[in-house]
RNA sequence: GGAGAGGUGGCAGAGCGGUUGAAUGCGUCGGUUUCGAAAACCGAUAUAGGUGAAAGCCUAUCGGGGGUUCGAAUCCCCCCCUCUCCGCCA
C-alpha cells in the first residue's frame, strides 16, 4: 500500500510514477475520497470527545447524589446518537477508501526505466555463452522421460494438465539442487533458513500483495479460508508481521524452500510444454527486511546471490531489469534472471528480484524501531534463488550429452553421492 | 474432536461499570552521587490517527467483532489464539 499522507503532498509526483507504469489510478478520486473521510472523523471525534465529557460529569454528579442526573443522561444520549451517525458514515467511506488503496500499484523508483511492457525491457547483463553442440540439442520434454526421469503423462492422469512429476535420479537432482541452494545460502551468504506451512490466511496474504487484486490465481480451501501459497515470499514476509524489529538487528535475511501453487488462470497454452509452468513447483526463496537506506544496495546484493548460484552450474543467463510496464504490482523495481534452455532454445525465469520498499511493510506491519527509538516501515525485499523447475530445463538442456544422458554439474555431486553422470539406466 | 484455564503496556502482573492509558515490579533512557562502575535515590518511558505554525488539544487502542449503558479492561453474545487433560493421528 502507498503512503496516503505522502499522496496527498505530492499528488503530481504519483500521478506521473502511475502513468509511466501504464496504471490508471484515480488520484482526484482518492484524495477527494480522503478529504470526505477526514472531515467526518473530526466532526465525529469532536462529538465524542462532548459525549465523554457529558458521561464524566454525569459520574460526578451521581457520586454526589445529584438531581439533575436524568435529564443529563438523556441529554448524553442525544449526543450519542448523533455521533453513531456521523461516525457510521465515516466508517463507510473509510472502508472504500482503504478497498480504493488496496489495489494501487507501487510506484516505481526513479532509476526504473519507462516502458510500456516486456518488450521495452533491457538486458543488464549477461553471463557465459551459448553452449555448442556438435548433435542436435534436444528439450527436456523429450530427454526427460527418454531417461526415465521425467513422467508428464500420469501427473496429468492424477492431477489433470499442468503438473508433472519427476522420477528416480530426476527427483533425486531436484532434491539436490534445493540442499545446494540453501547450503549455499545458510553458509556462505549468512541466511538463516525456514521451514514455514504452505497454507496461510486470507490476511496474510494481503500483506503481501496477492490479495485482493490476484485471487484468481490463488489455490484455496474454501471449508478453511486457507489458501496455498505461491511462493514462500507471503510466509516469509508475513513472519514478523505486526511486530517491531530492532534496528541492530538488521538486516534479517532468511531463505526458505517451499512448493509453490499458481492457477496460471489465463495462461493455457502459453509456454506451457513440459516443466516450463507448471500449477505447482518447488522453489528457493531469500527475503530481506531492511532499512530505506540500505534497501537499494540490498537488492543487489540478493540479486547476486541468485546469479552465483547459475555461474556454479555453469548456465548461460541474463539480466534483465524490468521497465515500468512490465513491474509487478507491489515492486519498485525488478530484476530477472533468464537462463538459457538450448534444447527448448529460449530464455527461461528462474528469478525475479524485487525491492517492494515499503508497500509490503505498510500492508504487513511491519516495523523497526531506530538508533534513535523512533518507529519506521522496514523495507522488504525478494528473489527467487533458485526456481527449480526451470533450473532444472536449463540443466539438463545445457549438460545433455550425444547419447542421450546428462553430465551432472561438479557442484552437485557430492548430493547425489558422487553421481557424475544421468543415463537411462541410473 | 471432548473438557477445563487463560489472553492487559518491551516483559511480569494488578485492576469495584465512573476524572484508568490503565496500580506495582522488572527492563530501558536521562540525572544526582562516584576517579570510574555497581548500588542507592530522583525523573522520564506506548502506538496510531485527527487538528494546529507550534505548544498543545482531541479521538481510538486492555486478543478480534458485536451488544447493554450517559459511561465497559470490567457485564452479555459470537469468533480467534495459547496452555493443560482426554481422544485420535503422521
Amino acid at each position: 500500500m502507498i503512503d496516503l499522507a505522502a499522496l496527498r503532498t505530492q499528488p503530481d509526483a504519483f500521478r506521473a510514477a502511475w502513468s509511466a507504469r501504464g496504471a490508471a489510478v484515480d488520484v482526484d478520486g482518492l484524495l477527494a475520497l480522503d478529504q470526505q473521510v477526514r472531515a467526518l472523523k473530526t466532526r465525529a471525534e469532536g462529538i465524542k470527545a462532548e459525549v465523554n465529557a457529558a458521561s464524566k460529569a454525569i459520574g460526578m454528579a451521581a457520586k454526589a447524589g445529584g438531581a439533575a442526573v436524568e435529564e443529563a443522561k438523556a441529554k448524553a444520549r442525544a449526543l450519542g446518537d448523533q455521533h453513531k451517525a456521523v461516525d457510521t458514515e465515516r466508517e463507510a467511506l473509510e472502508k472504500e477508501l482503504q478497498a480504493a488503496l488496496m489495489v494501487v500499484p507501487n510506484p516505481c523508483l526513479p532509476d526504473v526505466p519507462v516502458g510500456k511492457d516486456a518488450s521495452e525491457n533491457r538486458v543488464a547483463a549477461t553471463w557465459g555463452t551459448a553452449p555448442a553442440f556438435a548433435f542436435a540439442p534436444k528439450a527436456h520434454w523429450d530427454l526427460g522421460p527418454a531417461l526415465g526421469i521425467m513422467d508428464f503423462e500420469r501427473a496429468a492422469k492424477i492431477s489433470g494438465s499442468g503438473f508433472a512429476s519427476l522420477r528416480g535420479a530426476g527427483a533425486r537432482l531436484s532434491r539436490a539442487l534445493v540442499s545446494w541452494f540453501l547450503d549455499t545460502h545458510t553458509t556462505r551468504n549468512g541466511y538463516t533458513e525456514l521451514a514455514v506451512p504452505y497454507l496461510v490466511t486470507p490476511k496474510t496474504m494481503t500483506g503481501t500483495g496477492q490479495l485482493p487484486k490476484f485471487a484468481d490465481q490463488l489455490y484455496r480451501c474454501a471449508d478453511d479460508d486457507l489458501l496455498l501459497i505461491p511462493t514462500a515470499e507471503v510466509p516469509v514476509t508475513n513472519l514478523h508481521a505486526g511486530e517491531i524489529i530492532d534496528e541492530a538487528a538488521l538486516p534479517v535475511r532468511y531463505t526458505c524452500h517451499t512448493p509453490c501453487f499458481r492457477r496460471e488462470a489465463g495462461a493455457a497454452g502459453v509456454g506451457t510444454r513440459g516443466l516450463t509452468r507448471v500449477h505447482q513447483f518447488d522453489k528457493v526463496e531469500v527475503v530481506w527486511l531492511t532499512t530505506p537506506e540500505r534497501s537499494r544496495a540490498d537488492l543487489d546484493t540478493l540479486r547476486g546471490h541468485a546469479e552465483h548460484l547459475l555461474q556454479e552450474l555453469g548456465l548461460h543467463y541474463r539480466v534483465l531489469q524490468l521497465c515500468t510496464g512490465d513491474t509487478g504490482f507491489g515492486s519498485a523495481m525488478t530484476f530477472d534472471l533468464e537462463v538459457w534452455a538450448p534444447g527448448a532454445n529460449a530464455w527461461l525465469e528462474v528469478s525475479s528480484c524485487s525491492t517492494f520498499t515499503d508497500f509490503q511493510s505498510r500492508r504487513a506491519d511491519l516495523r523497526y524501531r531506530g538508533a534513535d527509538s523512533k518507529l519506521r516501515l522496514l523495507h522488504t525485499l525478494n528473489g527467487s534463488a533458485l526456481a527449480l523447475p526451470r533450473c532444472l530445463i536449463a540443466l539438463i538442456e545445457t549438460w545433455q550429452q550425444a547419447d542421450g544422458s546428462i553430465t551432472v554439474p561438479p557442484v552437485l555431486r557430492p548430493y547425489l553421492g558422487g553421481l557424475d553422470r544421468i543415463t537411462a539406466t541410473a
